[in-house]
DNA sequence: CTGCCAGTTCAAGTCAACTTGAGGTCAAGG
DNA sequence: CCTTGACCTCAAGTTGACTTGAACTGGCAG
């Protein structure tokens, strides 16, 4: 089998085929031809989409992931901004971890109301001065089908 | 003093005044009274605002912080939640490790593309199979004028 | 008394990353 | 041949947390 079409590039990959049309308009992903109105995918766009869930995991914008291709389509990713981006990682990651610590003594702290417990209100001062950082949750996606499984990648294979 | 206005309020807590008017009119904090048009602020807001600023970098949503507050306004945290945040970022925190490390080691790494190094691959396994999880980076203000120093509490003024 | 200017309201805009809806097309199966 | 259903396009909607713009108000310095 030569190419995939679009269906085919969402199952294996997890990506909607909405997400798909949606990159291929950002040229993320370019589709090969077509079958019909059917997209026609090189199986090598699933590389590309790991490469995109991987630089969307580790923060990168699509628009940033979008820089780290070369106009001939090959990866051309920058060492430095991966150094950079990790080091990134380390300040958010230190935070969250003092959060976390925050959270779990005040969740376990004895005083009658977390306003008179000292650690609590250490954390709070730590917050209101912005050295805990901002941070925004992502909220998770309403149809994840084959995203929480442990064996998506060749689903059924033959 | 007994009051503070909107102005004062902003710059003791570094919160623009738009958005304490957002935060009154979704209920985060109230208002005492006014001077002419001017809104009063108790000047126990601020510990409200940080507390809101605590869970906002918790990564709690600001509906979520809001049921923190009892009817009569005062804090209350359910402890199990906290804990259960706690747990939360610490999952968020074991796939940053795992994604920093990562992003360092491709950083370093002598094969001459990515896609020949093995850790890469790896990683990009894993963020294929949603192993590492969503995030999203958050863009910074666009100005975070009390945010990083004591001084400069000079917003746009004139 | 008169401006000024910092405040006010309300609606609408922004941003990112998608999703959804309406209306259309086409290849394959019955 | 005709229906069916998956795909197509394009525009608009969604979500969360704010910000911005336009039009307005009112206390206070001069």
């Amino acid at each position: 089998m030569r190419d995939i079409d679009i269906a085919e590039a969402a199952r294996l990959s997890g990506v909607r085929a909405s997400t798909l049309r949606f990159y291929e308009e950002k040229g993320l992903i370019a589709s090969h031809g077509r079958r019909g109105l059917r997209r026609l995918f090189d199986p090598a766009v699933l590389d590309r989409l790991a490469l995109i869930a991987l630089g969307r995991a580790a923060g990168f914008s699509l628009d940033e992931i979008a820089r780290m291709f070369a106009p001939d389509g090959r990866p051309r990713i920058d060492r430095r901004m991966l150094a950079a981006k990790a080091e990134e990682l380390e300040r958010t990651i230190r935070k969250l971890n003092a959060m976390r610590d925050g959270l779990r003594h005040a969740a376990a702290c004895p005083a009658p109301s977390h306003m008179e417990c000292p650690t609590f209100r250490r954390l709070l001062r730590a917050a209101a001065s912005g050295a805990i950082g901002e941070r925004k949750a992502r909220r998770p996606p309403r149809k994840s089908f084959a995203a929480t499984g442990r064996e998506q990648g060749r689903a059924r294979g033959s």
